[in-house]
DNA sequence: TTACATACTGGCATGCCGGTATGTAAATGG
DNA sequence: CCATTTACATACCGGCATGCCAGTATGTAA
């Protein structure tokens, strides 16, 4: 095993890398409440006195793990946006997407942490600003994608509602078997179907 | 201070209530993951000894005192019903309730441990059976509210859309502020607005 | 090569948490 | 009025998570 020789750039984000990644699987096994930092380490395959090198404190770990996370997602779904000539057709794919983001494990983490944070000040204040990005995100691409809605007031509540919708399901999706989520899920939907195509027709009709 | 001369029944069903009452405001104020026994013992006023005398472990604690408030919140839902002739009134009127039933503490505290029994099986399993119930009270309630809707099978869909929704705005409403959940809650309230009256107009037509 | 900065190691120490064990008071029943 | 059960109090133990620190290695600049 010869030293690889790494720039000290690269061990920093190597290792920081590892710890954070670590830190969103660990949250996802055992939960926020049951995670230490010892499971982390040894998981990033780093000694405790490493991670607290980078990082001094449980919260300022769990909230950069957290932020990371939402920036490979963010990154994720900016890559490849829904395409197709129909416009519900694309809102509908859009919906998918949105669904598959929100049943996916990084969303248990993320839910575990921002519930976390509601008594954890500390960390809250540092993920304020993540809800109001993540909705920044979604209205720019509805806006990429839908630029025949451009101006269209009316979709925001839209979108609003069903990604509270989604969230909702999701959350449930946490406690539930697969499959009640799945089926509380189609249902769900269909619902949100008719509301979506209902706006489409309705913005048309007006544009 | 002469002895209250209390019947042992009386004894045991006071501490026990205190314990769970504490149980859920400890949870609410300190969060699930940061809540201890001794806490909760001490805003009981009641010793260690006797809380572990009467629940043994921390789990069962904490999952009595979810079902417990679960009871509190059926009981006093059921105790008045909405009423008012129109039909669309009646449903806002139930919305409306549904949120504010949301907008409480008590979903808080039911929030943090239900999530928390997520990587807990044993609260988990006791927990298993308090949505299936929650939503069977719903149902319950419509069909007792809405006389006139029995036998349609659509508002189910609908149901389950607009609480999936109710709690999607709830979760957020954890950690967000009392203002932008409020106007969070006016958005969405708005268009599932829109989606009970379509359904109701739907439903009288062909009924 | 020397001097310095950054990255990392391993273990210690403290506080605290949940659970238990044992003793005491209050109530019930005969 | 005594015996037994139920309800509660106090003290304690084992364990463990967290943060910290003194030292070591590795990269970087003079």
């Amino acid at each position: 095993m010869a030293a690889p020789r790494r720039t000290q750039a690269q061990r920093r984000a190597e290792t920081r890398q590892a710890l954070l990644e670590a830190t969103i699987d660990c949250v996802v096994e055992h939960g926020y409440g049951n995670v230490t930092t010892a499971q982390i380490a040894l998981r990033a395959g780093v000694t405790r006195g490493a991670q607290n090198y980078h990082f001094s404190a449980k919260t300022e770990l769990v909230a950069a793990a957290l932020e990371h996370l939402m920036d490979q997602l963010i990154e994720q779904v900016r890559l490849d946006p829904p395409r197709g000539t129909d416009t519900t057709e694309r809102a509908l794919l859009l919906l998918d997407r949105l669904w598959n983001l929100h049943d996916t494990p990084a969303f248990k983490a993320a839910t575990e942490i921002a519930i976390a944070s509601r008594t954890d000040p500390e960390l809250r204040a540092r993920l304020a600003g993540l809800n109001r990005r993540l909705i920044g995100m979604i209205r720019g691409m509805l806006d990429e994608t839908f630029p025949e809605l451009m101006g269209n007031e009316d979709i925001y509540p839209i979108m609003l509602t069903v990604l509270s919708a989604v969230r909702g399901v999701a959350v449930v999706g946490l406690i539930g078997s697969p499959e009640s989520i799945e089926s509380l899920w189609r249902i769900v939907r269909g619902q949100l179907e008719q509301l979506i195509a209902r706006a489409v027709e309705k913005a048309s009709l007006a544009g």
